[in-house]
DNA sequence: ATCGCTATTGCAAAGGGTTGCGATAGCAGG
DNA sequence: CCTGCTATCGCAACCCTTTGCAATAGCGAT
């Protein structure tokens, strides 16, 4: 018996990764292979990652990659909504790869280390400014600074 | 009858910046006519400047102003607590001139302006995190992305 | 007033990120 | 398969910020 259904994109394999150069395509824009380089990259990758560190993996298959077109590939791909990207605790270029589930930074001055925000929590964030001010919050762009359980002084 | 006491230090005419000089020699650094040019610069404003703005301002009074002295001296500054720096919703250094009241900031997408955010709003976030992450926020560092009331689509 | 220690300066270079522009190359159509 | 339109590329230049280094200049002591 042949399996009906995956149970989830990522067990099937297939990855909204596997759509990019069709929906580039369907938006007028053009297929290349330095966009099909950095695609490979991403799809690679799960999580966050500076742009430097995309340049470089870019470089790792393609000797020729150069960094202004990975940053124009990059807000294409922000268009699609295939990346999103945020400013890390030192204002460096950061990006959430396939961002599902919209959610913010935290980054600790005294160890340095980063924590994803957790829904429950980043609600409450998005609740205060909305009720206070209807400002509409998008936590993903930034990483709040401040120190961990474990750090204080 | 001579005035007694002043009602506050704006009204006096005094101000931490009078200090500075004393408190700068205090700790053990030099009073340089660099650093006597960025003070003057920073006593005549008030909120937030870029570093930029900062660096302009100096070469108005001083056209010989470095960048790189700049940036050092407002480390120093930063240290003796009499500027805060964070990052604006572009990344780029943003400093807080006398920061008394440790606020955050709003950036709207839609319009460009940016808020302060209020202290009771400010300690909603800060509570959050703190009572369920143990994590004690920073607020002055960030500036937050989003649409105000006026930029909803 | 001079001396010496060393904090500070200015420069130059480097890294991250953006932009204008001429040359290249997708890709749709013939 | 060839042609042409134009999106995209690579380059060079520029802005912002940081850092190493040699030369300068505060400032406390003589």
């Amino acid at each position: 018996m042949p399996p009906k259904q995956p149970a989830t994109a990522a067990e099937s394999g297939a990855s909204p990764w596997d759509e990019a150069a069709e929906r580039i395509r369907a938006s007028g824009f053009r297929w290349t292979p330095q966009r099909r380089t950095l695609v490979e990259v991403l799809r690679a990758r799960e999580g966050h990652v500076t742009a430097t560190e995309l340049i470089a993996c870019c470089r790792e298959r393609d000797q020729t990659t150069t960094p202004s077109t990975v940053y124009r590939t990059l807000d294409l791909l922000e268009d699609l909504g295939l990346v999103k990207h945020g400013h890390g605790h030192d204002g460096h270029e950061e990006y959430h790869i396939l961002p599902q589930q919209v959610h913010g930074h935290l980054y600790c001055v005294g160890c340095g280390a980063t924590w994803e925000i957790r829904p429950e929590t980043g609600a409450v964030i998005v609740e205060a400014l909305a009720s206070q001010l209807g400002f509409t919050v998008d936590l993903s762009h930034v990483t709040i600074s401040g120190r961990c359980a474990g750090c204080h002084d």
